[in-house]
DNA sequence: ATTGACATTTGTATCGTTACAGATTTTAAT
DNA sequence: ATTAAAATCTGTAACGATACAAATGTCAAT
């Protein structure tokens, strides 16, 4: 039963009794091979357990049917980086390819990882995520011309695929839920400066706070979605005890909105009544929080499907780049009582 | 500046005027080659911007430096996922290996993934997590003579190198924290039944409950530590309203106890006081819990390092299979106030 | 000058696959 | 029967790298 140490095409050809070639085109579905040897080969080769060998046909091809996704250090902790990894990689299967998820350590040296994927021909498109206006990384991509989509935008001149979320709406919806619930002097948690959405995320806020003439507080210095739990718990804790405190508050990610509930009853204060919270969520831990609070749910799966798909289309140039951009809008899950009047009744099952 | 099309061994044997076996062996730093050449031919090579193509040299020698690992599609939401990737792939890069992590969907067929990973030869190890007692995918990898390590253990005859957590210790010590707190009646909330670590916990706490004689309770049908929270939450809250509910809980995971307290408020009472909860917790979401509960830290950082060791042994032959079993003992860390004798003073800082 | 020992360098074959051009067989039309 | 066209099959070279054996060059000792 066990194969022998190891079946190539010139195996197959001996057990048929034909060319490696005729093999080779046999298997692959070429029609210039008798249909009828077609399945002889295919039935034989199955017997024998035949494999093609990845390695001979990449470095023949150039095609290796891999799609590489950077993971970038930061999104620790948080389920994201499982989801879009299990939401590409069911689509990309389905399409023939695999999703390989690699480590990607920015601080070491920008490019290295990219480099070296590129390099080394290691698979025929990339995902990327945690953009900046001025990504090196997609302007590296771009003069390549290797398929790449990203998730977040850039500021490029030239255009590439992407998906990205409405961060700009999100924000200044949240902004004006807090002040229609009472709020008149507000805070964003956003990310760190650098990346593109951390602007998107401060226009939308900016907006609200302006139309409605509200006061705004800026988030402490060192303060983002990326910083450690429990220095962020202390310094906001802080300035929750200060005299000039925030009393609404927007959350870009939901592990800040549930530290930031800590910070609320460390500084002896209640949480939705001195201090109104408000979050964006990509799993469904927040649906627990205690007291709940309102969220903007942007549906991680739903993206990487779609990543997927982009970039299928891409690889296949189905599309021209402009026909693949996608700006995904939010969707409010309210859950605190004082605005009845909007429920959202498109409410998405878990993610497990 | 911008390198040619491609950039071969053949490319900078012409540049350097040698041969293209001299090239490979310089590059490669055999001491048949003249110091002078070797340092003449990394030169020449650096300035044309040559890079080894990965497949060319794995055809020939079949080693890939790649290492596998395999993402079960349950781990989802949790931090488990991106936690283990940075801390093994920070330790395989720098022993010249690269990291590949691909999604499993073992609902489908539980060998495909790992078969077409073997067959293809993708990489040179394989990481695997979820083990079941009989895991049909270690029988696998130890009848190819793969190298590989799991997180978790199996049942099975032959000895292979793996990383554990004592849970059976977890189980038994939290139990006995919920009985010294006053607890008479326990449930446990285990993973699902076919990992082999269900049974470990079901030993330890089982083993508490006899010794000092206190009730348990089986969790309700279909609860587990992957059971969709939204679920989970409706269930267990149940329970809690009935007549037989437990007054102390032990998690096997941070977001099931998170979930459980949503449940106890939900049900009207109180967390602490009417049910107690002790959790086993992976990442520092747990620190910042609402009420604080007492918890157990299993190090995903250690664990991902002290797997990608193992497996860099078990690939250089350094040491024999026996010597590759590590079982982790537990750090509880206690935050509620009933036994304050027992603060454990190594705490972690933060995942970030 | 000759020899042998040693240090360097090189040509050829190969890993498993597919592209390409050519060879063979079959079929249909005269 | 003859021929051209179509259908089918095959040999050789190549992708980029390394293993191996053989070839060349260098040097000291005779």
């Amino acid at each position: 039963m066990a194969p022998a140490a190891s079946v190539t095409l010139k195996t197959v050809a001996e057990a048929c009794g034909l060319a490696v070639t005729t093999v080779s085109r046999a298997l692959n579905g070429h029609d210039d091979i008798a249909l009828s040897t077609r399945e002889k080969v295919r039935q034989i080769a199955d017997e024998i357990g035949y494999v093609p060998n990845r390695q001979g046909k990449a470095l023949r091809t150039g095609q290796t049917f891999t799609i590489s996704l950077l993971v970038p250090s930061h999104t620790a902790i948080s389920g994201y980086t499982s989801s879009i990894i299990f939401s590409m990689g069911a689509l990309l299967r389905d399409e023939g390819y695999e999703l390989c998820a690699m480590p990607d350590y920015p601080e070491q040296n920008d490019l290295g990882l990219i480099r070296s994927i590129v390099e080394n021909r290691r698979c025929d498109g990339v995902i990327l995520t945690r953009t900046t206006p001025q990504d090196i990384r997609v302007r590296y991509l771009l003069e390549k011309e290797i398929p790449f989509v990203t998730h977040g935008r850039t500021e490029l001149a030239t255009a590439h695929a992407f998906v990205d979320f409405d961060n700009e709406g999100f924000t200044e919806q949240a902004a004006n839920r807090l002040i229609d619930n009472g709020c008149d002097c507000l805070m964003l948690i956003g990310p760190p400066r650098e990346l593109t959405y951390a602007n998107h995320m401060k226009l939308g806020f900016n907006r609200a706070v302006n139309h409605r003439c509200v006061e705004a507080i800026q988030a402490p210095e060192g303060i983002s979605l990326e910083t450690p739990l429990t220095m962020l718990r202390e310094i906001v804790c802080r300035l929750f005890r200060s005299e000039n405190r925030p009393d609404g508050i927007v959350c870009g990610s939901e592990l800040t909105a549930l530290v930031v509930l800590a910070a609320i009853n460390d500084a002896g204060l209640t949480p939705g009544e001195d201090i109104c919270v408000i979050a964006k969520q990509t799993s469904s831990v927040l649906d627990h929080s205690y007291p709940p609070i309102d969220a903007c749910h942007e549906d991680i799966d739903a993206t990487g499907n779609l990543l997927a798909k982009t970039l299928m289309a891409l690889i296949r140039r189905e599309k021209p780049v402009s026909d693949l951009t996608t700006i995904i809008k939010p969707e409010f899950r309210w859950r605190t009582e004082k605005s009845n009047s909007l429920i959202n009744s498109q409410l998405k099952t878990d993610i497990t």
